[in-house]
DNA sequence: GTCCCTGCAAATGGTTTGCAGGCGG
DNA sequence: CCGCCTGCAAACCATTTGCAGGGAC
């Protein structure tokens, strides 16, 4: 079962407490004020990756201004805080870290309803030396997500 | 992703002549215009998913205006007579299809100078198949890239 | 006391759209 | 001639940036 997709909102992954948090953000130097606090905390809310307007609006009104909040993401995403991902709706979407976690895994997501489960497993090493080998290229990752219709919205 | 330095086109990829293309906007039922002409036209020089701005800077002067060729790449997308591509840089490509190609394909891009190769076979469909029926989805595609550093940028 | 960080607002860049006139079928 | 297409300009939307004041360390 261990390729088997996450199952949606149920927060299994571990996800660091805020102290735990704001230590990373010391050690690199950055230091820690109340908007990355309320963002931090907002993230961690979260078990699918995010745009930043989404997480935005989950902050109190006043906490911080939306332009923070981009910002916010660019310094974690270089604190390899956070990971990127792009479902090709020219949205950045996000998702925290876990220690440890490089974040390597892809996503389902439904075309019509926008629902998304989690693919841990990802067999592309192999292909990936492959290519970079046939074609002379070093350095190579890949960017894969899957759409399709979920079963809700079939039965519609 | 860099500024394009696109090297000679070999165009080894068959591509349909004029006539033939504009048979099929008339079987779709769409009129054959001056800027329609020009557009496919400069679709066909092209071996690789250009821009919309690419494609429209490779057009004489008066041609067609910039609205033109997104309103007409939305229509020959819809007609699958090109396909998007998503290198993930928010901006969109296209590709001509050829007959009975579905464009199903991928690429390669170097993340330094932005060259493209392309990556012809996709291993991809009963991983496809099995995220479908794990997950209880349908009609299950993928958008999968890679991205590298290509021998040329590694030397410099 | 530094200078990093923030809010605000304006700029950017790709893409879309409203409108009125023009041309393909 | 009808209605699709086009050019033009303005609108849109995610994202970035300049600036000056304020707070973390």
């Amino acid at each position: 079962m261990g390729s088997l997709a996450r199952k949606p909102d149920s927060l299994e992954r571990y996800q660091a407490d805020l102290p735990h948090l704001t230590q990373k953000l010391r050690r690199g130097s950055r230091k820690i004020t109340g908007p990355r606090q309320a963002i931090l905390e907002a993230l961690r809310r979260q078990s699918h990756p995010v745009s930043i307007k989404e997480l935005f609006d989950t902050l109190t009104q006043g906490d911080c201004d939306l332009a923070t909040v981009y910002r916010a993401m660019h310094l974690l995403e270089g604190m390899s805080m956070v990971k990127r991902f792009d479902f090709g709706d020219r949205v950045a979407r996000f998702e925290l870290l876990s220690d440890g976690d490089d974040g390597h895994h892809h996503h389902l997501v439904c075309t019509q309803c926008a629902e998304v489960v989690e693919i841990s497993d990802c067999s592309m090493q192999e292909q990936e030396a492959q290519i970079a080998t046939r074609n002379g290229f070093t350095h190579v990752t890949h960017k894969l997500e899957f759409f399709g219709i979920c079963s809700a919205c079939r039965a519609l």
